[in-house]
DNA sequence: TCCGGTCGTTGCGCAAGTGCAATGATCGTG
DNA sequence: CACGATCATTGCACTTGCGCAACGACCGGA
């Protein structure tokens, strides 16, 4: 068992304020995990007993209805932490982490939360972060409520785009795996509206899709399919 | 100008493990403000000068998109902080809030916060506000991706008569004016179809509505419309 | 008391998007 | 390499709920 690197952390916002020492110790408590695709983190409602960073891949936050449909609340991207039930005051998760595509994370245990807490830029960072991902979460709900569904499909592929996409020469690609029937999850809407919405860019010369990828070639023009346009 | 009453404060859960004289010190910081039904308290986007304490009536958050829709987010019943914007890292306010009827709030101005902080329970109690609301507008999100129009409004008129109803003979009257259009707005449909659902509902026997005011007579026949039926 | 503004209701036609169903493509596995 | 599972596409019929339009009720102020 290696130990682990102290540049791992030392960029990344919540720790770039720590002294290469405390970032030992934090380090020393961690324990890292590997999560296939596919494979939970944690559980919607379970008591909350570890938080995490994640360092390579990508993390779906979904909530599951009584009914079982599913909603994708957002996508978390390396170098961010998760499952950070302390600092909404709550002990239990609030929704389900799923790794996108395979995924690597450290994990603490919950009562280091309180001691991470007084280091310097550790909580302001962390409440930074929190309120982006209200703010994300909160454009949602304006999305879902006044926009149609094809401009909602064009916004999210052009969150996923510019949040987690990697820049080719044939355009903008998604890193991690995505099916249309996650896009529907994302959108509220069906499968088949997406799909039919992906075909129609692609002979369009927007997008150009394989099964569980998509790549924007033309941006601009998916912005001015969102109704930014101005 | 007379003093305010420690007594304001002291059950509040933020304040609640205060000393009375530390209560005594934060009211004498802190300035009244009245603000009639219909006036903003601030503004999205506008920087983050001040934050609140709703004393009195009610504040409608709301967010207004560059086409002019406008969307409710949540209401904000007496007894809560708002316009936090430095527990969410941010120094803009992420939303407009308007006094849905004739409100009173304390307001103090954002430095105070990081002072206030330090006080015991203080950070936790807010904390657990942010936590409570970002659970809500998850709930929202939810509900706009996976629900029909009536249950979303029979959602949302369940959720004011939970959080902001007062019991009568008749049943729980939503406290605060609500026209058929702020409905329209929390659930992302039109005034048109509202109106219609209010009017079957009317009829059904399970809300009785005048202007501007609902109140819900059958709320167990509504929680059955809103699909939480199992 | 009249008048303008806000709020609410209702009928009708239409379009967006869903639901259903069938088919095809691609991947991983034994 | 064959099979099953997952993922994707597309046509068609149907329903939901929106847009439009017109009207009516109620409230507050001059």
């Amino acid at each position: 068992m290696h130990k682990l690197d102290e540049s791992l952390l030392s960029p990344l916002p919540p720790f770039s304020r720590l002294s290469p020492a405390e970032i030992r110790e934090i380090l020393d408590e961690a324990t890292p995990g590997r999560y296939p695709e596919g494979t939970a983190v944690f559980g919607e409602g379970l008591p909350a007993e570890r938080f995490f960073l994640l360092l390579d891949g990508f993390i779906r936050v979904v909530r599951t209805t009584r009914e079982g449909d599913q909603v994708i609340a957002l996508h978390i991207p390396p170098g961010q932490l998760f499952g950070i039930a302390p600092a909404l005051g709550r002990d239990t998760y609030p929704a389900t982490a799923v790794a996108a595509s395979e995924s690597i994370a450290l994990g603490w245990p919950i009562r280091l939360w309180f001691e991470f807490a007084k280091y310097d830029g550790f909580s302001t960072e962390t409440y930074r972060t929190v309120g982006a991902r209200l703010g994300e979460i909160h454009a949602r709900v304006t999305e879902l409520a006044t926009q149609a569904v094809e401009q909602r499909v064009a916004s999210a592929l052009l969150r996923m785009a510019n949040q987690s996409g990697r820049k080719t020469e044939a355009g903008i690609e998604i890193v991690f795996p995505i099916t249309r029937s996650d896009i529907a999850d994302m959108t509220g809407t069906t499968v088949h509206t997406v799909s039919r919405l992906l075909s129609a860019w692609e002979r369009a010369g927007i997008v150009a899709s394989a099964r569980r990828r998509v790549v924007v070639t033309a941006p601009h023009r998916l912005v001015v399919l969102s109704g930014a346009a101005k």
